[in-house]
DNA sequence: TCGGATTTCTCCTGTTTTGTATAACATATC
DNA sequence: GATATGTTATACAAAACAGGAGAAATCCGA
C-alpha cells in the first residue's frame, strides 16, 4: 500500500463521493458525483476497482439493495462510509494541510 | 499517469516540500521536511523517484550546486518549483476542496 | 601529505499498490 | 428478444516504496 494510513489520490476522491451520497451511493451515482464535482471523466471500471480496494481495507462496506421497478432495474450495490474510512479521510486531509501550511505559490491571484 | 492534470498523493507532498524549501531544497532536506511535517517515515528512494517524475513532467527543475566546505559536503542537486508545478498544486487542491465541500464526517469532534 | 575511514548525497534495481480502460456479463422492462 | 441499467472480470501502465550500491568530498592518523 501507499504508506500506511494515508489515502491515494483517487481513493480519497471515491471515498469522499461515498461520504457525500450516504445511503444513495452505488457505482453509478458515485461515478456521476465524481464527474460532477471534479469535471473530469471517470471510467466505470476505475470506480468499482477502487471501491473494492476500499472495502478490502475496511473503509467502506456494501450491501445489495432490492431491484427497483425501473427499466433495467438491476439490484444495486450500495456503499457506506465506515468509521475507519472517515478517519483515513481526516488524517489524509490533516497531513495535506500541514504540508500546505505556509506555502505561498508566488503572489499569484489564486487562493489565500 | 494518474488522470491528467491532478497530482498523485505523494507527488503532491513532495512538490509541497519543494515549495516550502525554496532554494534550499534538495533530496535530503526535502525528505526531512516531509518527515517533519507528516510524521511519517519516507524512504530516500521514494523521494528521488518522485522528484525525477516531477521533473519529467516539468513541475520542477534542478541544478547541481557547488560543494560546501563540510565533511561529506558533496555537491547537491537542488530543485525548484516551476509555474506548471504550482498550477498542478493549485488545481489538485481545488479539486479536492470541491469534493470535500459539504461533507460531514458524522458529528465527530474533529474539524469544522 | 597520503590514503583510508567517514559523511552526505545521488542513483539503480526490483516489487507492490494504485489508477485506469475495455469489454463481457447479469437482470429487469417492454 | 431488444434494450436499458448495473456490476464484474481482466489487463496493464503509472505511481509509491524499499534498500543498497556508488560518488564525491572532508577528516585524520601515521
Amino acid at each position: 500500500m501507499a504508506i500506511d494510513r494515508f489515502l491515494g489520490e483517487f481513493e480519497q476522491v471515491v471515498l469522499l463521493a461515498v461520504a457525500q451520497l450516504g445511503e444513495d451511493g452505488y457505482g453509478t451515482t458515485i461515478r456521476r458525483e465524481i464527474e460532477r464535482r471534479t469535471a473530469r471523466g471517470v471510467s466505470v471500471g476505475a470506480v468499482y476497482a477502487t471501491l473494492a480496494r476500499l472495502e478490502e481495507k475496511g473503509f467502506v462496506t456494501s450491501w445489495y439493495g432490492e431491484s427497483t421497478a425501473k427499466r433495467g432495474g438491476r439490484s444495486k450495490r450500495h456503499y457506506r462510509l465506515e468509521p475507519a474510512g472517515a478517519e483515513a479521510l481526516e488524517s489524509t486531509r490533516a497531513m495535506l494541510d500541514r504540508m500546505w501550511d505556509g506555502v505561498d505559490l508566488g503572489t499569484r491571484p489564486g487562493r489565500a
